[in-house]
RNA sequence: UCCUCCUUAGCUCAGCCGGUAGAGCAUGCGGCUGUUAACCGCAGGGUCGUUGGUUCGAGUCCAACAGGGGGAG
């Protein structure tokens, strides 16, 4: 199911073959949280954006318009009109991180809707049980995402609950594949490692679920608020302890220099909300570095966003333009940046792919992770 | 010609009984890392239409003038 092709040092070059199609790693997942991804772009503009694997939310979908409606009408990919393979995240982190008035208990947790302020129940059974209505390709565990700064006995006994549950998600993605009725029965399930910038408690949490031969292994819990060395110390820490044979995905990362180190340290997968966020909100990532297009001084740029760039918005539009947009109040000036970069992303995953083919990833690395993450 | 209301930041407007001015928008600049984010934060910017008067002190009260809105002839 993964295949390695290529590696330098650490960092892996490989294709992840799925029911949905092939994801060539490392890769990208572009964020659709409700099944688009923001800045009004449909799935027919992702193929044209370098799109290897959307990445849709349980727990918005679940909330509105319902995963059953999803699953009567289909499942995602025909909902959306994206037919490449997509990831569903398991709604653990927003259950977390956004939820008030919420509730852990063994069996799950209770929550107030952010949209009705209505109760609602997610554990582990019903997360996986929403993604296998919702029929993506990948489904996450059904996790606690343990933030910095935490206790250590707060991070130990969440991690082992979440392991726990891990356990259960397992059982019911079996479950739920065996159905005849199964939008995907050959739905892939991912575990997630946590353990806050603990080392050791990383370190166990990994042997442990490692143990449960899951389709693919994320990281999570990390690049939310702590320093960025943090970061690489506990993706170098528990990376030797990831299997080298399934795909490793580090959540929610990040900058195009975050990647750039996490590749070099052995991850396959990411995802994250910055390019298309950033994007909506003037910040645009070119190969010098980042530009904010409300600056007044490119007021008059006639030059695309990054000469360097061979995305539709590079091709036609102009800063100042694009500026113009903003200032207007234009959605299109939302558009044209998401694509644009998405498109960046995209791209630089490419990049990376094939820098790591011919041997000369770590030079790239060494030129491009800071400047790219720097302001012009 | 008369009556009446208005004139405060680039724009639209707040400013209780007089104690040396605020908001929203706009502008400038930041921030966003498994999206409750076309969002959030910070900053600059005003001899309060003019000239006099009353007062210890006037954006606030009085007068005249200028510009504008409405009304009556």
């Amino acid at each position: 199911m993964f295949r390695l092709t290529h590696q330098q040092k650490n960092a892996r070059r490989g294709v992840f073959v799925t029911p949905h199609g092939d994801i060539q790693t490392p890769g990208f997942m572009n964020v659709a949280t409700c099944g688009a991804i923001k800045g009004a772009l449909s799935a027919y503009d992702l193929r044209e954006l370098g799109t290897q694997v959307m990445l849709c939310n349980t727990y918005h979908l679940h909330l509105r318009p319902g995963d059953e409606l999803i699953r009567d009408l289909g499942g995602l990919q025909r909902f959306t009109g994206w037919n490449g393979p997509i990831l569903t995240d398991s709604g653990g982190f927003q259950v977390f991180s956004l939820a008030k008035l919420r509730n852990i208990k063994e069996e799950g947790v209770t929550f107030a809707s952010h949209i009705s302020g209505a109760r609602v129940f997610m554990g582990p059974e019903e997360s996986v049980r929403i993604q296998s209505n919702l029929g993506s390709t990948i489904a996450m565990a059904f996790d606690e995402c343990v933030a910095n700064p935490a206790q250590l006995p707060y991070a130990e006994a969440s991690c082992a609950r979440t392991v726990r549950w891990l356990v259960r998600c397992q059982e019911e993605m079996a479950r739920c594949n065996a159905l005849h009725d199964a939008v995907n029965p050959r739905q892939l399930l991912f575990g997630i490692n946590q353990g806050c910038t603990f080392d050791e408690l990383r370190v166990r949490n990994m042997e442990a679920i490692r143990a449960l031969d899951l389709d693919g292994y994320a990281i999570g819990g990390l690049a939310v608020g702590e320093p960025k060395e943090d970061m690489y110390r506990i993706i170098s820490r528990v990376e030797p302890h990831m299997p080298p044979d399934k795909p490793r995905y580090l959540m929610g990362v990040g900058t195009p220099g975050n990647i750039l180190e996490s590749v070099a340290r052995g991850i396959d997968l990411f995802d994250c909300v910055m390019p298309s966020r950033n994007a909506r909100h003037g910040h645009l990532n070119t190969w010098a570095g980042i530009i904010n297009l409300h600056n007044a001084k490119y007021e008059r740029e006639e030059g695309p966003i990054d000469p360097q760039c061979a995305c539709p918005t590079c091709q036609r539009h102009s800063r100042a333009y694009l500026r113009h947009l903003f200032k207007a109040g234009e959605m299109l000036a939302m558009r044209l940046c998401v694509i644009h970069n998405l498109f960046f992303y995209n791209r630089l995953l490419e990049r990376i792919r094939e820098e790591i083919a011919v041997g000369t990833f770590e030079a790239f690395r060494a030129a491009h992770a800071d400047r790219l993450d720097g302001r012009i």
